[in-house]
DNA sequence: GAAAAAAAGAACTAAAGTAGAACAAATACA
DNA sequence: TGTATTTGTTCTACTTTAGTTCTTTTTTTC
């Protein structure tokens, strides 16, 4: 059919004609389509004469006839559609389940696992998203408990409070809050029972932040 | 037939040439058919231009024109199309936000409220459900906190140790854990700070049980 | 597990777009 | 009529974008 620039002339010429009568001059359509010089549109023309757009009488002054105009859905009907489209996007999502958090496994180790986890768009809109099952209670303090399902942003940075995955020593991934004391990083649990460690920050991998939780009964 | 490929690519070249008046290129095709490559762009023209279903002007760019659209879908479509409806299905249902909950507002009350809150439809399949927002600590114990959502199933029975919405007094409506003991039941909060509750089971209406929860942070 | 088909990738060629200048034909008008 | 002006055409040179062709790799299929 058409480039970019040829509909964009076409347009032009014929938006031009009809609304005054006469047809633009070369100058005219350069500065229309927004080039600077008019060997361009003598181009465009022959292409789109040779398509069968245009009619031309040559080395006639503004002679120029729309034989055609390539047919378009009507606008109403593409905004309808991209609506569709876009609530269907926004429905629902499929994040990566990746396993059971807290227990010695790091998360990359089970990365090729298959099972899916479904959510809101709305939930995991904006960045790239995974959930982990809990287990374990050492976060029930502040709701999190064992078999919960949690959705985790993926980022390598967290701020002093939240609560991400941390991998410590490449090897066993947690979940617990997090806190920067220096070259150090202390990592709270939220259960009294249990200790907060404070480790080398070398030593810790931040893989994501708490986003989300989920839980079902029975 | 057209193969697959070969039926997608034709109808976005349809598509794109309907919705901008100009034809797509081959990088635009690769990605939107999900090649890596554009040399699998011509080989899928040339089959389409054999076929008859396009026209092009050889060595010409974006000179492409539709000259029919295939009246049958590929299988494979067909049935790409038939599971991504049943995902859609399957993907997101709407139920009703009553508003929050342990506050002395009854449900039945405030039931005419407008909030929508979607959940995955996997969850709330069986069976009617609402949506609350959990006020106050009184089951911070099992991990229900201060401004979570909970999925309710609307149901008038509940099994002894369920947590449910129970209704007390056609006035009072509270996220409780139940109990019956003759002809009196146990409104048992999950939280060391409050008092069971006893009361004959004339006075208490059960709403529904606890189906699920959802937590957003930050 | 080999043959066939599909896809990826690279290399190459062609076309489109951009710009500037020179020039020729048509038109305007003194 | 002749000349100035407008307008369209042609040319060159270059950059970017697009299409083609080939080989290699991957995937499918039997």
């Amino acid at each position: 059919m058409l480039t970019p620039k040829q509909y964009k002339l076409l347009l032009f010429i014929n938006k031009t004609i009809k609304e005054s009568g006469c047809c633009p001059s070369f100058d005219e359509m350069k500065d229309a389509v927004g080039l600077k010089s008019k060997s361009g549109i003598h181009a465009l023309i022959e292409a789109l004469v040779e398509r069968n757009f245009l009619r031309k009488l040559p080395h006639k002054a503004r002679a120029l006839e729309v034989v055609r105009l390539p047919k378009l859905k009507p606008s109403a009907i593409i905004a309808e559609e991209k609506k569709r489209d876009e609530a269907l996007l926004n429905a629902m999502v499929e994040i990566p389940l990746y396993g059971k958090i807290a227990a010695g496994t790091p998360i990359e180790a089970i990365a090729n696992e298959t099972e899916q986890f479904s959510v809101p768009y709305e939930m995991v809109r904006g960045g790239q998203f995974y959930a982990l099952t809990i287990e374990g209670d050492s976060m029930v303090d502040i709701g999190i408990m064992d078999g919960d399902t949690v959705i985790i942003k993926k980022t390598e940075t967290a701020n002093n409070g939240d609560i991400v995955v941390a991998l410590v020593d490449n090897c066993e991934a947690t979940l617990k809050q997090i806190k920067k004391e220096g070259p150090e990083v202390l990592l709270i649990p939220k259960n009294e029972a249990y200790e907060t460690r404070r480790l080398s920050a070398s030593r810790v991998k931040v893989q994501g932040v708490l986003s989300s939780l989920f839980r079902t009964y029975n």
